[in-house]
DNA sequence: ATGCATGAGGG
DNA sequence: CCTCATGCATC
């Protein structure tokens, strides 16, 4: 099979933003396409406005095209669980939940069925463009006693649901505040880090550079985002009242371990088993991280990282990259 | 800007 | 062990 190169890399460039002289002021003039991931969000949003008029022509949409990857990348899986008997039930349910929640977001419909061949349970989804066909109505699936293998433990249930409505007025309005927010920081010469450290004469405690930058782009959860707010808001007046910079204490210690990088094509792995099993279990955490060759706390380390980030304000919804 | 990590809190 | 808020280390 493949194998990992789950490497340490160097660290050799630094762009440690302005942290102790405020010259630095904007900065972020960063650049993306650091990692050329080919799989950066599998996320299949945007809006398709498709007139009812068109002639089936072929599912040539990239959407279409998307989701079939996803699908790919889902059954792949689910053939490769099948030779854990004790755990393919969990497995193609999950996937075909995924294939569901996704072909909501587009104007797509997937029939899943299910084919128990030689005790070798297949999923085989099938898109269904409503360009194309009449519309042969997205059958629910149904789990008839088939599927429940004896020594499944199904941890809990997969819900990756959605926590706000992207359209929320709420919504809408922090991440106006967010743009204003980093168009007024910047007005004042301050720099993330800047913020983090200031932000303690207004709430008592700092905030890495991290957090703020993650205000800023609504990579947190939407519950975070509205706590730190008013925070940030508060901060941001009174800074405009003193009119320039005020920083604070700086305390610069730290030490930890270092980072783990995981490997593209292990990343790939994870991604797909991600899409059918969010949530593994412990025991399918350490097959992983052993096919992997990796630590199982990295692996289960990366599955809490990507749930997280599934729950993000901004993560993977209608939100176009905004890129700057 | 973001990936992997830590720790508090809940079960 | 998980979720969640956070952040050091690193791209």
């Amino acid at each position: 099979m493949d194998f990992e190169q789950y490497s340490n890399s160097a660290g050799q460039q630094q762009q440690q933003q302005g942290a102790n002289g405020a010259s630095n002021g904007t900065s972020q003039a960063s650049e993306q396409g650091r990692e050329g991931s080919p799989l950066r969000s599998p996320t299949v949003a945007m809006s398709m406005k498709s007139p009812r008029s068109q002639p089936a022509s072929g599912p040539n949409d990239q959407q279409h095209k998307d989701l079939t990857a996803q699908v790919a990348a889902a059954l792949q899986y689910s053939q490769y669980a099948a030779a854990n008997p004790s755990q393919i039930p969990v497995h193609v349910i999950a996937a075909h939940q995924n294939l569901q929640q996704a072909a909501g977001r587009i104007p797509v419909a997937v029939t899943t069925s299910f084919q128990m061949a030689n005790g070798s349970p297949t999923l085989t989804p099938t898109l269904v463009h409503p360009n194309l066909t009449s519309l042969s109505s997205p059958q629910s699936f149904q789990p008839s006693g088939v599927i429940q293998a004896p020594g499944a433990a199904h941890p809990k249930n997969i819900p990756i649901t959605a926590q706000v409505d992207p359209e929320s007025p709420e919504v809408k309005n922090l991440e106006a505040f967010a743009v204003s927010f980093k168009s007024r920081r910047v007005k004042l010469g301050y720099t993330q880090t800047n913020v983090g450290q200031a932000l303690a004469s207004v709430h008592g405690t700092n905030f890495s550079q991290t957090t703020i930058c993650r205000f800023e782009n609504l990579q947190l959860s939407y519950k975070n985002a509205q706590k730190l707010k008013p925070i940030l808001e508060k901060w941001l007046e009174e800074a405009e009242k003193q009119g320039a910079i005020q920083h604070e204490e700086e305390s610069m210690e730290r030490h930890r371990k270092r980072r783990t990088t995981i490997g593209m094509s292990a990343k790939e792995r994870l991604e797909q088993h991600f899409q059918v099993q969010p949530k593994p279990s412990s025991s399918d955490i350490t097959k992983v991280a052993d096919s992997l060759n990796l630590d199982k706390e990295v692996i289960r380390v990366w599955f809490c990282n990507r749930r997280q980030r599934e729950k993000r304000v901004r993560a993977s919804l209608g939100g176009s990259p905004e890129k700057e």
